[in-house]
DNA sequence: AACAATATTTGACACGGCGTCAAAAATGTG
DNA sequence: CACATTTTTGACGCCGTGTCAAATATTGTT
């Protein structure tokens, strides 16, 4: 059979690069194939459909941003802990020029349905995905935290508080694009998180 | 001159309608056309452009949603105040079925560029301007619970926190369309931000 | 009452994006 | 060399946005 002409990865990564700097619904398949010097044809042959490159090119990232995650939350007391997992966060969302801000939170909102309309809920299921698990994270070391005497509260609200916070976060991101505000909230999330701990 | 044939603001509420379902991109003039009883010229003629239509539409949205936010937060205790507030965002958000989700949320996510790429940015300064106008009105309620001995801490910080958490419930509605589980995240906020108070 | 001025409606058009298809091209295999 | 298989390539249909000119309906003027 006739060998592929271009690079799996390399595809994804280029169409990622678009589709977070643009959107899912803004970036077109010929945007990518001419950036990834490739024919549109061949993205439907190799793909099958915009959104299942999506999928593939947004599921190479959620592993690497989980990675990311995972070792902010990994080492230090909890107040370090949270502090670099904000860090990492918004660090990730205002990267770029203009910021692309959080692909999760865009994709999710652009694409997911809660619930029926199903056209696009692989999509929806892999967004909500992640979050899980980065919620599912969260709530270790929070119970790390409480094992060790560094925090007093329910690990699993508060890890789903602190999640709803970053995703809140995404949306500010968008809304006002200032980096420094929201800094600020994070901080004075982990520092109400906190407030019970130890004292 | 020839008179007009149709609503002005019939049409805004049956457009907004559509784009609270379905998304502004996924939602196409000839949808609200047929919805409306207009040919889709006299859409453009009256409005300009879809994004116009659009931006008439949420406008109209974003002063009654705002109306009620401000009487959620009118009345009673702190507590009772921000429970209302929570209620009334959750509520607004769970609406319908399949739920809708919430569409300043949605729409800056769609539309909104935090900077450059200026294509709608009239649409990103008009959701900006909604949550900023709820997280003053946020702040008020805060210092007057301050002067009333009810809330120990930063109305500034904590009405920004508040927000955050609001928009990120937004998104969590998308993810995982479980509305007790946002009221349990309310719940805890609001025990989070009054944890200090009058104690 | 006729007519000009003005705004709306209507249908056709260009353009671009998604997705499909068949034909052409490039490899491995008997 | 001929065959099977997969990818590439270019053409097509469909739909959505936005534009335009011609047709239509109304108001104001003479």
């Amino acid at each position: 059979m006739r060998p592929r002409e271009f690079d799996h990865d390399d595809v994804l990564r280029i169409a990622f690069d678009q589709f977070w700097r643009k959107g899912v619904r803004g970036t077109s398949l010929s945007d990518i194939a001419r950036d990834a010097d490739v024919q549109r044809g061949s993205l439907y042959n190799a793909f099958g459909s915009k959104e299942a490159l999506f999928l593939a090119a947004y599921e190479r990232y959620a592993s690497e941003y989980l990675a990311s995650i995972e070792k902010a939350l990994s080492s230090g007391s909890l107040r370090r802990r949270l502090t670099a997992f904000f860090d990492v966060t918004i660090g990730n969302m205002c990267a770029g020029s203009p910021p692309r801000g959080c692909p999760t939170t865009r994709g999710l909102m652009e694409l997911g349905s809660a619930e029926g309309e199903g056209l696009d809920d692989n999509a929806r299921r892999a967004f909500a995905d992640l979050m899980t698990r980065i919620t599912v994270r969260l709530e270790a070391v929070l119970s790390a935290g409480v094992a060790r005497g560094e925090f007093k509260g329910s690990p699993k609200c508060t890890a789903l508080h602190i999640a709803t916070v970053t995703r809140g976060l995404a949306v500010l991101e968008r809304a006002f694009g200032d980096e420094g505000k929201l800094r600020e909230i994070a901080s004075h999330t982990v520092d109400l998180v906190l407030a019970k701990a130890s004292g």
